[in-house]
DNA sequence: TACTATTATGTTAATTTATAACATAACATA
DNA sequence: TATGTTATGTTATAAATTAACATAATAGTA
């Protein structure tokens, strides 16, 4: 106890072989195969450090996280999530963000966060026919 | 009972008069004043079809909820959220949309719904100082 | 009008998501 | 060793959302 980062590692390499973006309770029962006793605070916490550092992304509209598959860890990215098969992309992008300051220029706000998620369908999943 | 829209007029009053974005039990706290048996799922109901209609906004980084104020009922917009004195804007532009259009372009996918929030410091909060 | 289908709403209960509050252990430094 | 600080553990609860089913209103139609 009092170690640091415990439980970072396992998160994110739980994080990073999923498919699909995980809730903080999935990623909780995987990690009570090896640790029965593991509460939620614990993974809110290694999640909310996670995020802040940029090794995950938190999907605001799915409730779920994924890890931060891009090698610039901010939390800048435009997110893409499908509707069909789970699969989430991210896109480093500094045309929207641009697109985005012109937006608010006027009205003085100034931004320190920003969440950018498309929901729609994959390439993939677009070219089945069900 | 059975009666169409029962609560949808109540509700959007509700948003509308506040100042502030406001969570699903807010609004039945609300509501209550009024008719104390009303229950979760009638106000998750009309939530849900207002924010289908366009006349609401889910703003999904704080779990709450916002008339839509522009003339506009799509659910396009760019969306500010003061983390300081909670004051929600809403910001309607194609820049924005024809940037996201440009990132996703290559990859194939087609959104159908986005999420675009940004948290930050209105230009009011900004300009004080404490 | 009576019958039926459909949809809206009511109701109960549970599930899912997230955090408050406090206890304990590790670490750093003097 | 003593003290302060931070990380983690632990218990319990709060907050957000939905499932499942019951009942009532409405519309159509025989």
């Amino acid at each position: 106890m009092g170690r640091k980062n415990s439980w970072k590692v396992a998160v994110l390499e739980i994080l990073q072989t999923s498919e699909q973006p995980m809730s903080a309770y999935e990623i909780l029962g995987k990690l009570r195969d090896k640790n029965p006793k593991i509460a939620p605070p614990t993974i809110y916490r290694t999640l909310s450090d996670l995020v802040e550092r940029g090794r995950a992304h938190r999907l605001e509209s799915l409730n779920a996280y994924i890890a931060c598959k891009t090698d610039k860890h901010d939390e800048s990215a435009v997110i893409t999530i499908c509707d069909d098969c789970g699969v989430v992309s991210e896109h480093i992008d500094t045309g929207v963000l641009d697109a985005l300051s012109a937006v608010i220029a006027n009205s003085g706000f100034a931004p320190s966060r920003h969440v950018i998620e498309l929901q729609g369908v994959c390439e993939n999943c677009g070219h089945e026919q069900n």
